[in-house]
Order: structure tokens, then sequence, then C-alpha cells
DNA sequence: GATAAATTGGACCCGCAAGTCCAGAAACAG
DNA sequence: CTGTTTCTGGACTTGCGGGTCCAATTTATC
């Protein structure tokens, strides 16, 4: 295992992460074979073994890691922009918007329970994304509170959680039955519930 | 294949789908291999093939189904009485026990997501099972409506569709921190939804 | 009790994909 | 320029697990 990368080097990393990614997303985890990667990404066995050490539950964690990044990348600007409620319904557009593109393939589901959810390397990449996600929306939640437009009764941190748990269980839906239905119902009930009185 | 099963044959079947399931409950669908099933329940590699002739994806749904069914089990009779407030917060006490007790292993998650979630037959039982989840959420919905607890605008189906996801989110989410928080979270945000007029 | 069907045992095959090895090429350090 | 490290190529090994086969044995049916 290398000590340090060249710039070559890393290049051929990403380079190998990226084509995995790709891979993953065209023909999904369970049938997407070491072989695979090593054709489209025009590398040896050898490099595969030489970047990831550890073989391919390394290599799935760093494409994981890759993935959970787009996750959020792809709802900005709009969450983290929560401040009024024009921007919210945007926000709500653009995430299902996102996952309607995205389909039944959902990289990162899938690849998680691949690792299995209780590995711990899955299981802080999973988590790393949550909190981020959950503290972006209750930071929407607290300014609206601020400005007058939420109750301040209501706990950011819990309404937040609620939300979450809506979008996850919204996609997983998705992946079953291809419909959006149940993300639009959980995305707008949720609104509605912080946008009462 | 068999065109008719005896009885000593269908409890043979039996007690495969049955010791599948536990093998599975126990140590997880990517390391229980065929000849795992085979030891724990004491048949033969062509038992398995037996009754199971297209191979381990269909014993997998067969597990699948035998674990679907379950899920609503485990809910009733509550589930199926949601006509007063005290009966609602029953059932969601249930549901926190039913899947705080389970931890992070569910093996329905795991088994659907092995089979391929776009694999027919793997759709076919989450719908299954989610249609008939919403379906009995929605009753207790309109039941409450009619007794007047319930604003008669809120559209049951949809109420009852968020709140499916709300779950189904939560449960995701203990699955990957170890904590009912949003399982908590979703149900008591949903139900407090409902019961504001 | 005879015959046909269902049931059981377990040895065997086979493909595949993960992981190993080593030697050669390229890049870097001084 | 030279020794050293990083990087690359690809052939090879290996283990494992799904699936096949067939012969033996039990169970149903008349």
């Amino acid at each position: 295992m290398p000590t340090r990368l060249t710039s070559k080097g890393s290049a051929t990393r990403q380079r190998i992460i990226e084509g995995a990614a790709a891979e993953i997303r065209a023909r999904g985890v369970m049938v997407t074979t070491l072989d695979d990667v090593r054709a489209r990404t025009g590398t040896s066995k050898s490099q595969l073994f030489h970047y990831f050490p550890t073989g391919k539950e390394e290599l799935l964690l760093a494409v994981a890691r890759f993935e959970a990044d787009r996750v959020l990348a792809d709802q900005q600007p709009q969450l983290g922009e929560l401040t009024s409620w024009p921007a919210w319904l945007a926000w709500r557009d653009k995430v299902v918007a996102r996952y309607r593109e995205q389909g039944r393939h959902c990289p990162l589901s899938v690849l998680v329970s691949q690792l299995g959810r209780s590995t711990p390397g899955a299981q802080a990449v999973v988590t790393e994304l949550m909190n981020q996600w959950q503290a972006q929306i209750a930071t929407g939640i607290r300014a609206m509170a601020r400005a007058g437009e939420i109750s301040p009764l209501l706990d950011a941190e819990r309404q937040a959680a609620a939300l979450i748990a809506g979008i996850q269980g919204g996609v997983l839906m998705l992946l079953s039955t291809g419909r959006t239905t149940h993300l639009e119902a959980a995305l707008d009930v949720a609104i509605e519930g912080l946008r009462r009185p």
C-alpha cells in the first residue's frame, strides 16, 4: 500500500471510484464485479488492489461516500436557503425531481445494504449524511420560526427528524413502486404541518 | 417438481422456509448459504431444489412472504381498531416496541434489497404489504373523521401515505443508527397533525 | 400388495469472481 | 545519473456456493 500518492496515482484512484459508481448506477451492485470496474476504467486487477488494499469492500465504501456527497450537493442551493415558504416549496420540488429522475435505482441505498447496515463504515457514511441533512432542515425551521412564520413552540429537531424519516420512506416506496406519491405526500403533509399556526 | 404435496412434503417445505428465515434473522442474507439452511433444517441439497425448483431466489421469495405476513400480524389487533385516540397511541407504542425489539436487523428489508427491488416477485410482496398497511391506517382515519375527531377535509389516503412513509423512513433510520428517535418523531408528528382541527 | 408418484440422500460438477504474485515501466529524490 | 518508490499489467490460484444427477426409500392410491 502506497504511503503517499502522486498526482497520477490519485487521478487513477478517482477514476476507479467514479467508474465503479457509474457501473453500479447502470447495472446494480449485485452484478457488478471487479472485472467490470476494471474494464470500464481501463485498469488492471493489481491497480484495484493497489489503491484499495483490503479489496472490494473498501472500494464500495469509497463509492458510497462519493454518492452520499452527491445527495446533499444535488439539493443545493435550495436546502441551504429555507428562509421563506416559496423557498421551501422550491426545495420540495427539487427533492421530488431529483428522486423522480433517479427512478428506481438508488445507488446509495443499494450500496449500504450491500455493505451491511451495521458495518461501522457504512453506518458512518449514512449517519453523517443524515445528520447534515437534518441539521440543514432544522436550521431552516428555526429561521422560519424567527421570522414568525412557524410557531416557536415546535421542536425544530423533532420536526426535522420526522421530515427526514418521511423523505427516506418516500424514497423507499419509490424504489419499490416506481411512484413518487408517497414521497410527495410525506413532504407536503410535513410542510403543511409546519405551516399551521 | 412435484405436482402435488403430501402432508409430509409440505411440512418439510415449511420447515425449510422457517429455518431459512431464522438463519437469515440470525446472520443476514448476505452470508447465508444454502448449505447453512441445509444444516439448520436437517435437509439435503436435493430437497431444497425439490421444493424450490428454480433455486435460491424462489426460496428467498418464500421467506420474504413469510416475513411480510409477520409485519402486519405483529401490529394486530391494534392496527385494525384505530377508533379512538387511546387506540392510536396504543398502536403507535406497539409499532415502536416491535421495531425496537427487532433492532438493527430487518429481515424483510434485507431480503428485498437482496432480491433486487425491481424484481417482479419482490416488488409484489412489498407493494402488497404496503397496500394493506396503508389501507388499514386509512380506514382508521376515516373512522375517526366519522366520529368527528379528525377534520373531514383531510384526505385519508394521502395522510395514510405520508404516515407509511414516515414509518418506513423511521425504521430505515433505526437500521442505520440503532435509535428509534426518528421512528417515534415520525409517528408522533403525524398523529399530532391528524389531531389538530 | 402392487405400482406409481412423491420424497430423500449426498456425491459431484462447474463457473465465477475475489484475491495473489511478480516482474517491468514510470516517476521521483538527491 | 542513479537508486528508490510508486505505479501498472496480466497471468494464475483458490475457495466457495449454486445447481445437477441418480439411485434409494418412503408414501399414497387402487
